[in-house]
DNA sequence: TTTGGCTGCCC
DNA sequence: ATTCTGC
DNA sequence: GCAGAATGGGCAGCCAAA
C-alpha cells in the first residue's frame, strides 16, 4: 500500500504521476469484497472529479453517487475538504444547503459512525459550548507551525499572509517540506476531528509545542486543498458562506431523505423546511451534536423534539432583543399589544440552572460555562429552601454581615428545579449601587474561591425557563413571570427582580426609560406579555426589543462643543456614536474649514499637534 | 520569578 | 457588542 | 429579515521566554 506519489508541486491541478484515473472503479458493484484497487491519489482524482455531483438537487441525488470509499470505511478528510471548497465557490444558500445536504447523505450511507465528526468539522467546533473545551490556538500558533511544516521562517508566512490575506491559502500554496520516507496515510475526517480534540486537551508545560507538532503532523498529511480547509478550521473562520444555521438546516433535510421508516406528519406542507426548522429548533434547546445526530439516524426527524428536548444542566439558547430607536418606535410596533418594559442591566448575561439533586450550573451568553467563575451565585443559588420571609428573619441568621452563605436567594419551599435568565451585575453592598460593566470584567474567571472575590455580584433575574421539572420554554411571558414571582423572594443587592413596568402610554415610557438610565443601566428591554411571547431560545425575536440610551437625546451626558482642529487617520469608527455615513458627511463639511495656522485666541497643549486647524463654525 | 505574547470571551 | 452584505 | 463575515475595546488566564 505504497503511494507512488513522492514529489509533487502544489495546488490547483491535479497532480499526475497517475496518468490514467480509474474511473470504472466507482461502477465496481457494492459487493465487491476486494480489497481495494489502485493508490491513494487515483482515488483522490476520482473524488474531485465527482464531488461536483454534490450540486445536484437532493431529489436527484443518489448517496452512492460521490462516494469512493468502501461502505464502513473511514470517510476521507479530502471528501469534507472539496464539499467546502464547492461551497466556497457558491453565493446562494439553497445550493449550499444543498450540497452539505449531500454531503452529509453521502456520509450517512456510506459510514454513519464519522456523521458525528463530519459535523463536529462542518460546524467547526470540538465539542458542544457548554463543555468549554477550546483549541487554544490562533494564528500566531499556526504561523508557527506553518513555517516549520515548510521549512520557511515565520516572517516569511507572515508576509505571505499579508500578501494573500488568507492563512489557508498560505498553507496551500506551500506544500510541506518535510522529507519523508513514505507518505503518511491519507487524512479521515475521524483523524482530523481527534486530532482537534487532543490539541485542545493539551495543556501545562510544553504544551504549545506539542499543539504545534499535531498540526504540523497533519499539514504533512494533507494534500489538494486539505491544507486550506485545516487551516482555516483551526483558525475558527471557514469563511466559505457556511455555517452553523445552513448545516442544521442541511442536517434537517438531509434525515428526511433518508427517512426509511417515518413519513412526515400529514398537515406537514413542506417536509423540507419543516424538517430543517426542526432541527435548528431542537439545537437551540440542545446544542449537543452527539446526542441530536444518533437521535436522528435511529428516530429520524419528526419525533427529534421527543428523543431531544430540554435538558436541565445543558444551556438553552438566550432569547436575544432587536435594537430600536426611541419609546416612539415601540409604541408603534406594539400598539393594541401588552407589553412590559424592563431594565436593561449593564451586566453579564447568566442562564442559572438548578437541579434537583441540589447542583447549580452558570451558563454565559454563549453558552459558555460560567460555574467556576460565580462560586458566590452558586452558594447563593443552591441553599435549600429557605424557611418562610418571617421566620428567617428571627432565627438569628446575620442579613448584613461579611458572610455570603448567610444571604440566601430565598426559594419557596416547593422549588425543587428551574432555570433562570438572569444578568449578574457588579454591585457594591455598602453603596448599595449598581457598578460599571468594566468593574465587573476585572473579576477572576476560572476556579475562583468565594473568600477572595473582590466584586459582587447582584442577579437581577428577569425570566424562569423551566420550573419544578416543567420546561416554561413554551407558556407566555405573562405566565412565566408570574411563575417567577411567585418563586422567589428579592434580597436586595443578592438577588433581585430586574426592575419593570407595565404601561404602554408614551410619556410614562419615557421617563422609565431615564430612570433606568440614571440607575445605571444601559436603557430598556421591551417584551411582549400574551402575543407570540413564547421563549424562543437563540433567537432575535422581534418579541424583545432593547431600547438603549445610546439612542436617546438630552440625558444628560452630551456637551456643545466646536471642532478647531483635528488629526487625519483611520482611528476606530465603532463606539464613537457616528455611523460611516455621519463620519463622511462631517468630514466633508469640514474640509472646507481648514485654516493654515490656529487663531490667535486657540489654547492647545504643546505636545498636541494637530494635522489641521478649522476656523470655528 | 517576572514579563509579555497569545488566546478566548465578555460586551 | 455593531456593521455590512447577499440572498 | 436572515445568516454569515468582519470589526472594536478590554479584560483574565495561560504559557514560554527573559
Amino acid at each position: 500500500k505504497h503511494d507512488p506519489e513522492v514529489s509533487s508541486d502544489g495546488i490547483g491541478k491535479p497532480i499526475n504521476d497517475s496518468p490514467k484515473p480509474n474511473l470504472d472503479e466507482a461502477k465496481k458493484p457494492p459487493d465487491s469484497k476486494k480489497v481495494k484497487v489502485g493508490s491513494a491519489s487515483e482515488r483522490n482524482v476520482e473524488m474531485k472529479g465527482k464531488i461536483r455531483l454534490l450540486k445536484k438537487k437532493p431529489a436527484d441525488f443518489d448517496p452512492n453517487m460521490v462516494a469512493c470509499w468502501e461502505k464502513g470505511e473511514r470517510v476521507p478528510f479530502l471528501f469534507l475538504s472539496l464539499a467546502f471548497d464547492l461551497i466556497s465557490n457558491e453565493t446562494g444558500r439553497i445550493v449550499i444547503t444543498d450540497i452539505v445536504c449531500n454531503m452529509l447523505r453521502t456520509v450517512i450511507a456510506t459510514t454513519p459512525d464519522d456523521l458525528v465528526a463530519t459535523v463536529y468539522l462542518a460546524a467547526n467546533k470540538v465539542a458542544p459550548a457548554h463543555e468549554g473545551l477550546e483549541l487554544g490556538i490562533g494564528d500566531a500558533s499556526i504561523i508557527k507551525a506553518l513555517a516549520e511544516a515548510c521549512g520557511r521562517t515565520e516572517s516569511q508566512v507572515k508576509s505571505q499572509y499579508k500578501d494573500k490575506g488568507d492563512l489557508g491559502l498560505v498553507a496551500q500554496a506551500s506544500r510541506s517540506s518535510q522529507s519523508m520516507m513514505r507518505k503518511p496515510d491519507p487524512l479521515t475526517v475521524i483523524k482530523v476531528f481527534d486530532t482537534f480534540r487532543l490539541i485542545a486537551k493539551e495543556s501545562g508545560k510544553d504544551s504549545q509545542e506539542k499543539k504545534k507538532n499535531r498540526i504540523k503532523s497533519l499539514l504533512v498529511a494533507a494534500t489538494d486543498c486539505e491544507p486550506q480547509y485545516l487551516i482555516r478550521l483551526l483558525q475558527t473562520k471557514l469563511r466559505i458562506g457556511f455555517s452553523e444555521q445552513t448545516l442544521l438546516a442541511a442536517l434537517g433535510q438531509a434525515a428526511v431523505y433518508n427517512e426509511q421508516h417515518s413519513k412526515p406528519p400529514p398537515n406537514v406542507q413542506s417536509p423540507l423546511e419543516e424538517a430543517a426548522k426542526i432541527v435548528k429548533q431542537v439545537f437551540s434547546i440542545l446544542p449537543v451534536y452527539d446526542k441530536i445526530v444518533p437521535a436522528l439516524l435511529t428516530g429520524g426527524v419528526w419525533d427529534l423534539p421527543k428523543s431531544c428536548g430540554f435538558t436541565p444542566g445543558v444551556p438553552v439558547g438566550p432569547m436575544l432583543a432587536k435594537p430600536t430607536k426611541g419609546v416612539a418606535e415601540i409604541i408603534n410596533k406594539f400598539q393594541d399589544i401588552d407589553f412590559i418594559c424592563e431594565y436593561k442591566y449593564d451586566g453579564e448575561r447568566a442562564q442559572i440552572h438548578y437541579m434537583e439533586n441540589g447542583s447549580v450550573e452558570i451558563y454565559s451568553r454563549n453558552a459558555e460555562c460560567n460555574t467556576g467563575k460565580f462560586p458566590d451565585v452558586v452558594a447563593a443559588i443552591s441553599r435549600l429552601p429557605s424557611p418562610p420571609l418571617h421566620q428567617a428573619k428571627h432565627t438569628g441568621q446575620n442579613f448584613s454581615s461579611e458572610s455570603f452563605l448567610t444571604m440566601p436567594v430565598r426559594k419557596k419551599s416547593s422549588v425543587k428545579s428551574f432555570v433562570l435568565d438572569c444578568e449578574l451585575v457588579a454591585y457594591d453592598r455598602v453603596q448599595k449601587k449598581i457598578l460599571p460593566f468594566q468593574i465587573l470584567i476585572t473579576r477572576a474567571r476560572k476556579n475562583v474561591v468565594v473568600s477572595e472575590i473582590k466584586v459582587d455580584v447582584c442577579i437581577f433575574a428577569f425570566d424562569i425557563l423551566y420550573l419544578n421539572g416543567q420546561p416554561l420554554l413554551h407558556e407566555q411571558l405573562k405566565v412565566r413571570k408570574e411563575r417567577l414571582y411567585d418563586s422567589f423572594e428579592e434580597e436586595p443587592g443578592f438577588f433581585q427582580f430586574a426592575t419593570a413596568l407595565t404601561s404602554n402610554d408614551l410619556e410614562e415610557i419615557q421617563t422609565f426609560l431615564n430612570s433606568a438610565v440614571s440607575s445605571s443601566c444601559e436603557g430598556l428591554i421591551i417584551k411582549t406579555l400574551d402575543r407570540d411571547a413564547t421563549y424562543e431560545p437563540s433567537k432575535r425575536s422581534l418579541n424583545w426589543l432593547k431600547l438603549k440610551k445610546d439612542y436617546m437625546e438630552s440625558i444628560g451626558d452630551t456637551l456643545d462643543l466646536v471642532p478647531i482642529a483635528a488629526f487625519h487617520g483611520r482611528g476606530k469608527r465603532t463606539g464613537t456614536g457616528f455611523s460611516e455615513a455621519e463620519l463622511e458627511e462631517r468630514s466633508a463639511s469640514l474640509r472646507s474649514k481648514v485654516i493654515p495656522e490656529p487663531k490667535s485666541y486657540y489654547r492647545c497643549s504643546e505636545m498636541m499637534k494637530p494635522d489641521v486647524w478649522f476656523e470655528t463654525t
